[in-house]
DNA sequence: CCGCATCCCATGTGATACTG
DNA sequence: CAGTATCACATGGGATGCGG
């Protein structure tokens, strides 16, 4: 055990300890969207052996960053105020490995949690305190979400029926709309984004809102 | 190769694959400092393997985020600029992980590149800004670091001979002034700090100057 | 089912030694 | 000085099992 440690006495080093392990800083990444079940970050992570899984819960359980919570007939975990810290770690990261993403790969999945991380890295709250308030209903491979950004405070959650200003279906290369590599029109004249429902022209705002550099 | 992957298309995951690596952003971190030789890295690094040191820089290097620059008789790796965007990750994670530094322990040593990264993860520009430049003459256990700030600018190198408005001499627990646990006045009651040079008073200065929660 | 624990094998890591 | 080579060992990955 002592064996994983760097021997530096160093924030940098004492952080990379206690999340440096594979999977632990995606499994934050996921509870940083909300408390979640064993299965519910099993299907989020689908590459993640169960066992590891298990292990990593457990040394997040230590070092006071993820705590477990058992209700009747579920166990939910959910990351204590100091795991709630690491959300800075996750957009920074986020950021860096947005530039080295490419396209997407045959087996690569978007996941409605990753994609919600996504979302929260790449708002813009200046540019959205300059906009009325907007709904969106995002549609990317097997996650739909509901985009809700008023002044400068977003908000994702899981898709209900609550009606939107845009509702939009698209691919992973939606990618190429955040960085601007393609412009709104671009994008729906190519069919990436496809827009079932609303004026299309909210579209070219939702690029505005949501901008990482490429 | 690929089993090394996480299966996702998000930005966070690919950063991890780039360098979520253990020893990785150690690296990464020492070399935010500046270039650095093969024989450096090892030595601000005390417990990596040399075969992991080798299998890192190169995976750095296909990743785009370190060089290897070879000159005569020596050869140096640096960041490129794309590996100096993980500075706003490395800052992240040590502002993270300091809180869970706790004391020293006997095995865990401070170099000097880990001691300059936490400086710059501790330098609070707003408040330096307000202040007169100031230099520091830093000594933290085999560390000696020259100091400067001008306004909100930061500036940290090995320590030289030329005058500075402030000499001191500190073990690891410099951490409890950098946290506010202790003041300066407490500090050099209990010993924690020894003045070596200049008027103590700026000690109070530098503890301002650097500032992370705990 | 859900929440894990166990087993086994492939791979990555760590310590040491060695070479151009 | 700047790495390779080697080998023991720990960890990760995948499948499977199992109790509540």
């Amino acid at each position: 055990m002592a064996s994983r440690e760097y021997g530096q006495y160093c924030g940098i080093t004492r952080a990379l300890e206690l999340v440096g392990e594979r999977w632990a800083l995606l499994i934050v990444r996921d509870l940083l969207v909300g408390p979640r079940r064993y299965g519910e970050l099993q299907h989020g992570l689908p590459r993640i052996p169960s066992n590891i899984l298990a292990s990593r819960l457990k040394e997040l359980q230590e070092a006071g960053i993820v705590r477990r919570i058992p209700r009747v007939r579920q166990i939910v975990y959910e990351l204590t105020p100091y795991g709630r810290e690491l959300e800075d770690v996750v957009i920074a990261l986020g950021r860096f490995g947005f530039k080295a993403l490419g396209d997407p790969r045959e087996e690569q999945v978007v996941t409605a949690d990753s994609l919600t991380m996504t979302f929260r890295t790449a708002f813009q709250p200046d540019v959205a305190s300059g906009l009325p308030p907007t709904s969106y209903a995002a549609l990317v491979g097997p996650a739909a979400l509901h985009v809700s950004v008023a002044g400068s405070r977003l908000q994702v959650a899981r898709l209900d029926e609550a009606p939107v200003d845009l509702r939009f279906e698209a691919g992973p290369d939606i990618r190429r709309l955040i960085s601007g590599e393609t412009s709104a029109e671009e994008a729906i004249a190519d069919a990436a984004v496809r827009i079932l429902d609303g004026p299309p022209e909210l579209l070219h705002r939702f690029a505005r809102t949501f901008h990482l550099a490429a």
